[in-house]
DNA sequence: GTCGGTGCAAATGCTTTGCATTGAT
DNA sequence: ATCAATGCAAAGCATTTGCACCGAC
């Protein structure tokens, strides 16, 4: 068990029981199903991995739950591009919240990478806002994706 | 008329035409609203755009001729924290296409910040990928949310 | 025992699509 | 004249919600 588990969990009761709310073993599961999921996710992607680790819980259920988890600032919403569907980032303590995506595979890389948030803090600064959180994503194509689509032209 | 415009409309009928598609009235209207959007906008805002324009289009045309304009580069799909809907950007030949997002009232300021396409060319070149675009959006509380806030708690 | 939670199925609402008609080339 | 585009209404589909039963506190 990473040792993030306890604390989140804890986070998220905290959240549950400061607003009249129960911690419920289908809360817990969603949980620790989206920390396992490592960062990224949608609702659909969360209920199969449930199903595979033989914890049973409503659709209905995942969705209410990652509402909750969003408002109690462990997740964050997130809309890859041409996706159909939200996807869910966990961005409670956690650093880097940021990927490169490729446009043609799919294929997610985060990013460790600290200037994100200076640049944000400094413009945020400058303005006179304070942040809460930012996003970045970069679209491109990976060395993979790129190399395929070379054999692809050369084979014509 | 914008200097931009000209050049716009001329891409999207370079695209159509290499798509054999063709170019419409419809089109026309749809893409000088976007233009006129100064950005971002859904479509739904878009359709209402045309119709105090007097320009009548159906919101199955809007969400056909959106797709188009997402294929042909001159869009992009953007999903703003917590909106139900699809949000578009104006991204050809534009820069910035970087935003901060007020949390509280919504509020959007452009930002105009070369850095962040450096550091993305950088962070790419780091892996090896090529990119085709960014987004960074920064989240958080602008100056007059704050005071508002302070202003409501003080009235308590 | 009291509310809040859950699962189910139905509803909602954005977005897409089938089809007959219209229009650009 | 051809073949794509349009408008309309219906369909799709992710997400939300109403309700009866269940379970945390």
């Amino acid at each position: 068990m990473p040792p993030i588990l306890a604390p989140l969990c804890a986070v998220f009761r905290r959240y549950l029981k400061s607003a009249s709310l129960r911690y419920t073993g289908e809360r817990a599961d969603v949980l620790a199903t989206v920390m396992e999921a490592d960062g990224l996710f949608d609702a659909d992607s969360l209920l199969m991995d449930m199903h595979n680790a033989g914890k049973e819980v409503s659709k209905a259920t995942v969705y209410r739950t990652l509402r909750l988890l969003q408002d109690a600032g462990i997740v964050t919403p997130f809309m890859l591009l041409d996706a159909k569907v939200t996807h869910y980032q966990l961005v409670y303590g956690r650093d880097p919240c940021d990927y490169m995506v490729c446009v043609q595979t799919g294929e997610l890389v985060p990013l460790q990478c600290d200037e994100v948030v200076m640049l944000r803090e400094r413009l945020a600064l400058e303005h006179g806002w304070t942040t809460v959180g930012h996003r970045f994503v970069i679209y491109g194509t990976s060395p993979q994706a790129a190399s395929a689509a070379s054999r692809d032209l050369s084979s014509q």
